[in-house]
DNA sequence: TCGGTAGGGCTTTTT
DNA sequence: GCCCTACCGA
């Protein structure tokens, strides 16, 4: 290595990032905390590493939790070392144990909730079970935690009734996925953990291929997933896991914390390096971060410090839902006047559905706003359906995106004929594309039901998937094909189809399997764009990892955070309570925490973590009404038209306006009325 | 038999 | 706002 490059590589580090990257000839558990520059360390160890010639780029493993937190690293190295970064295995869990699955010759159509639920319901009909009682939920959260406790369906008890019931549902559920050469996300780990352990040749090439093993947000990491990176070290290869047991957050999605806890005793010869010092935000924000974790007790000590000083804390408390929305909306205005860029603001939410209020009133502000994280675009209901077309091209015998395309839009085809369709393939062991051929080259159906339903398959039929193997060109076949396309046009749904052109967009030059991967895997990586400034909305989830010069936490009440839906054990509580942390470690300088007395309609109270935070005095704020309304501002009313303030009134935890309505005079209007608005 | 629509119930977090 | 069901017209 040139002495220029190892400059690069170790001048921009403190000395436990240093020794953190330089100890690579043993196991190695790095415990990050929030804004400690854990990206930058394992970034520039991976450059280290490939530098030093420890290891090619190709014998280097790195997992990752989302996408996101995959194309970073690969992007960060890459700038480092340029095009040795290309044959890096670098990504989530589960597109690594795709590309594993798929170098060894399995393929496979991912099912994702919505698919799974589809086909549970399915199997309720076939059992004649009720699903009403026995919602196809409950068996889904079942078999996913059999699932994650590597559990099948003959491993399970079966000592009640309902955990017969459940066992049944599950054996029938994995059969099916079986006949559409499907997988669900859980079965992707297990699948690729299957093949690593039944296989010791397979197991053997991964294991001696992977010199290192980097596995980011190792507190994160569940059962299955512990298995699975055990299975690729073999003694001779090095395992660093990198995390924070303070930022655990994926609890009910079975992650782990003694995971992490346990790494260096799991992992012969482990040291462990801790980076405390956070580069992030204001030692101010921090003392509001320490003192709140520190009422958690499943953890290991650990303070962040930094050398920043100042800032702005503010725990607002206000009437209503939209008092918080205007709130909100209000202090962005004035912060982006004072020259703060919106692309350094977020807005953070326990729930994705308290966003709706929230963009309701960044728009009346005419405030630009971008919604993170949330893959809303591929859950549409014209992309799912056009995916599903498209899974069926790839895979004649996914019975689920043939139920899915087959209703996408009118075409003749109802309840009864999708009945007929089922109970063949049922008879028969058919699949339901397959049952559909047999019944139009038999007699057993009316004249009409045979040509729509000859129309359907020969959708299929008329692609020639060797030759037209590009997604986009596909996508382009069935949505005219189909007549998919010429139902939207004619019910002017110009928007949708506008989706479409954009779902052909993101299908670039990429073959048909590899888009439908990505797809269902979330991985559109060049969606997000910075250039243009927005403030960015996202749940507390989706901001792991991110940092913003300006934060609101939003909705700090009792029910939605800690979430209703929680049991009351510390487990869980400690769990919503780093959730808290994790939003407040986001904020570099200003930190805004604010909580309703009303949110749609219901009282609401505090939330238990507002006591647990150490708050000087000043920082303190309480406001009813953070509502820029004064003496003279210009409002527009729904039913009374538009008016000018004569006073406001400051009362309790309610405003009253007088309002002079230049067509309906003098008026009396609380400034939480929904119908009132600023102008 | 198909398909449109109105009305009621529910809503955590993600690969 | 989304999903499901029940109902009704063609």
């Amino acid at each position: 290595m040139t002495q220029q490059k190892a400059l690069n590589i170790l001048e921009p580090l403190n000395e436990k990032q240093k020794e953190a990257v330089l100890e690579n000839d043993t196991n190695l558990l790095i415990i990050a905390g929030a804004g400690s520059g854990k990206t930058k360390t394992i970034t520039h160890k991976i450059a280290y590493i490939l530098e030093n010639n420890l290891a090619k780029p190709h014998e280097i493993l790195a997992l990752t939790f989302t996408n996101k937190a995959a194309n970073e690293m690969r992007e960060r190295i890459e700038k480092m070392v340029k095009s040795q970064a290309k044959n890096m295995y670098i990504g989530t869990f589960h597109s690594i144990a795709l590309r594993i699955l798929r170098n060894e010759g399995f393929n496979y159509t991912i099912y994702d909730t919505k698919d799974q639920e589809v086909l549970i319901k399915e199997i309720l009909k076939g059992f004649n079970i009720d699903k009403k009682k026995y919602p196809p939920k409950m068996f889904l959260s079942k078999i996913s935690y059999y699932k994650l406790n590597l559990k099948n369906f003959d491993e399970i008890p079966t000592a009640t009734p309902i955990e017969t019931l459940i066992q049944k549902v599950y054996k029938a559920y994995e059969t099916k996925l079986q006949e559409a050469k499907a997988v669900d996300f859980d079965n992707i780990i297990i699948k690729a953990i299957e093949l690593l352990s039944n296989d010791s040749l397979i197991r053997n090439k991964y294991s001696t291929r992977f010199k290192y093993i980097f596995i980011d947000e190792y507190q994160d990491t569940n059962y299955p997933q512990y298995i699975f990176v055990k299975l690729l070290y073999n003694g001779n290869n090095k395992v660093c896991a990198v995390g924070d047991e303070d930022q655990s957050i994926y609890g009910f999605r079975g992650a782990d914390v003694g995971n992490i806890l346990n790494f260096s005793k799991e992992y012969e010869n482990c040291k462990v390096v801790k980076l405390e010092k956070n580069y992030r935000s204001v030692q101010e924000i921090l003392d509001v971060a320490n003192s709140l974790i520190s009422k958690n007790n499943f953890r290991n000590k650990k303070e962040l410090y930094s050398e920043k000083k100042g800032g702005n804390i503010d725990i607002v408390s206000l009437p209503s839902d939209i008092d918080e929305a205007y709130f909100i909306a209000n202090k962005i205005s004035k912060l982006h006047k004072n020259g703060e860029n919106l692309n350094d603001i977020a807005i953070l939410y326990r729930t994705n559905s308290q966003s709706r209020i929230i963009e309701e009133y960044l728009v009346k502000y005419s405030i630009p706003y971008r919604i993170v994280g949330s893959k809303k675009f591929f859950d549409r209901k014209e992309v799912k359906d056009t995916i599903a077309y498209l899974k069926l091209v790839n895979n004649k015998d996914d019975d689920v995106s043939f139920l899915r395309a087959i209703e996408s839009h009118p075409r003749g085809i109802g309840k009864k004929l999708i009945e007929i369709i089922q109970s063949k393939a049922e008879k028969e062991g058919l699949s339901y594309f397959d049952s559909s051929i047999a019944l139009i080259e038999s007699n057993e159906l009316t004249n009409r039901q045979n040509t729509s339903l000859k129309n359907f398959i020969d959708v299929f039929n008329n692609i020639d998937i060797d030759k037209e193997h590009l997604a986009s060109s596909v996508i382009d076949m069935v949505f005219d094909a189909s007549g998919y396309h010429k139902y939207l046009e004619d019910s002017k749904e110009y928007g949708r189809i506008d989706n479409i052109m954009e779902l052909k967009n993101a299908a670039g030059n990429s073959n048909l399997s590899d888009f439908l991967e990505s797809a269902s895997l979330s991985d559109y990586s060049n969606e997000i764009k910075e250039e243009t400034d927005m403030v960015s909305l996202m749940t507390i989830h989706a901001s792991k990892g991110l940092e913003f010069n300006s934060v609101f936490v939003v909705g700090v009440e009792e029910g939605l955070f800690p979430n209703a839906t929680l049991k009351e054990t510390e487990l869980d509580m400690e769990e919503e309570r780093r959730l808290f942390y994790v939003a407040i470690t986001r904020a570099k300088e200003n930190l805004f925490i604010s909580y309703s007395a009303s949110r749609r309609g219901k009282a609401q109270i505090p939330s238990r973590f507002l006591k647990d935070i150490n708050i000087k005095k000043q920082h303190k704020q309480s406001s009813n009404n953070n509502i820029d309304i004064k003496r003279g501002t210009k409002v527009n009313h729904a039913l009374y038209g538009k008016g000018i303030v004569l006073s406001v009134d400051n009362n309790d935890s309610v405003t009253k306006l007088t309002i002079n309505f230049y067509k309906n005079g003098i008026k009396k209007i609380l400034s939480k009325d929904r119908n009132l608005e600023l102008i």
